[in-house]
DNA sequence: CGGCATTTTCGACTTAAGTCGAATAATCAA
DNA sequence: TTGATTATTCGACTTAAGTCGAAAATGCCG
């Protein structure tokens, strides 16, 4: 647990590969963690609390749109994300700056591009999105008092949550996380009341607006 | 019924009644209807066979986005519509004529200007949105799957999905309706089949992708 | 007017959803 | 370690959701 550590997320191996080649060789002390969905990327950060950077995926299986995100920021304060996505799009990048993330880096920026990035990142560095003005910040997000819901998910309810917005019932969701239909339900009532609704329709009308915040990017 | 005839949609009192008289001074020989709501569109629209134009406002109460459009273009086919919008962002436009819209006018668009385009569009003429260019159309509109459905619902049922994306359970949406809440479930049933979900988690989900791509525009 | 198709309606029944209370397990600070 | 807080789990019960079949109402065409 001595060793400074950086975790990646991201789903598709080959770019996890390469990105772990990257990282690598910019920071050899450093210890890497992978993770290839949202439950073990917040798995893996569990089991790391002096994470010094977290290299994380837009478009990650489980994660609706910019939540993953936003959980990473209520649950793990103080760790810097950097936010990598194929596309990026000046809405995208914004919307990620607004959601807390210390930088953006483009998934075709160059090797070098992205060792400056991610060690100005670690200096203490915030705002970053190389290619791209910084200008205007704090635009819309009327949904962000749904964002900040999601950071108070514990992350069994944010698994929960997930599966919700994927359209699955209640028996379904209990088998995926290996427990009782009575323990998915229980979850659901409490993520409804910090969702401050009273039925699961009032739910994933609320949830699916984080979604299209990342959907329409695609 | 041998008079021609004009519905004007808008649910803002004031600006119906503006638009009425900038109708009524244009065209004095046509019929003038009003709905200030989906449901009396659907009454006006059903009453009256031979409607020349439809003037339909973007943000209508019990309409979810483009549907009230989608709708018309379903059960009206041949009656041309002029949707009528407080803005007028590029993408809103280009999305109103990817599902049908004859023409696209500003609130803020002068009167003679609206007169213009309203005899325009009686003579035949599509696609038209003065004070931005025309050019291209057909872009994304991954949801017109759901669009084509949403035209194919009967009005009954089209405003059981309507309550349904504004989270109200089958109780409320029957004392709405006046019927029993079986009857609501009938339709309820009859709304998943055509959208070819099996829940209503689903089916709310395929109902907001239509939603949210009025919503940005506010 | 008399069928014919669609729409709307509803009752009875099965299944899913949601609430409440409570027990257990994990976490953290003193 | 101990006490307190939070997270996770679940059973029992109430309510809502969903299916099936069918009757009544509506509209339309010959």
């Amino acid at each position: 647990m001595s060793r400074r550590s950086i975790l990646i997320a991201d789903d598709h191996p080959l770019f996890r590969a390469a990105l772990e080649q990257v990282v690598a060789s910019a920071f050899p002390q450093h210890r890497l963690l992978l993770a290839a969905n949202v439950a073990e990327l917040q798995q893996a950060a569990q089991a790391e609390q002096g994470l010094d950077l977290l290299l994380l995926d837009l478009h990650m299986p489980g994660a609706l749109g910019f939540s993953a995100l936003c959980w990473v920021g209520g649950q793990l304060p103080g760790v810097p994300v950097v936010m990598v996505s194929a596309n990026a799009q000046p809405d995208t990048v914004r919307r990620a700056l607004d959601h807390g993330a210390a930088a953006f880096l483009s998934k075709s920026a160059g090797i070098e591009e992205m060792q400056r990035c991610m060690e100005a990142v670690m200096a203490g560095a915030r705002g970053l999105h190389p290619g791209l003005s910084v200008g205007q910040k704090g635009a819309r997000l009327q949904a962000l008092d749904v964002a900040d819901t999601l950071s108070s998910l514990t992350p069994q309810q944010f698994r929960v949550a997930s599966m919700l917005v994927e359209g699955l019932l209640n028996k379904q969701i209990a088998g995926h996380l290996e427990v009782k239909e009575a323990t998915v339900k229980a979850h659901m009532t409490e993520i409804f009341r910090k969702l401050g609704v009273h039925s699961r329709t009032q739910a994933v009308l609320a949830l699916a607006s984080l979604s299209v915040e990342a959907a329409e990017d695609v």
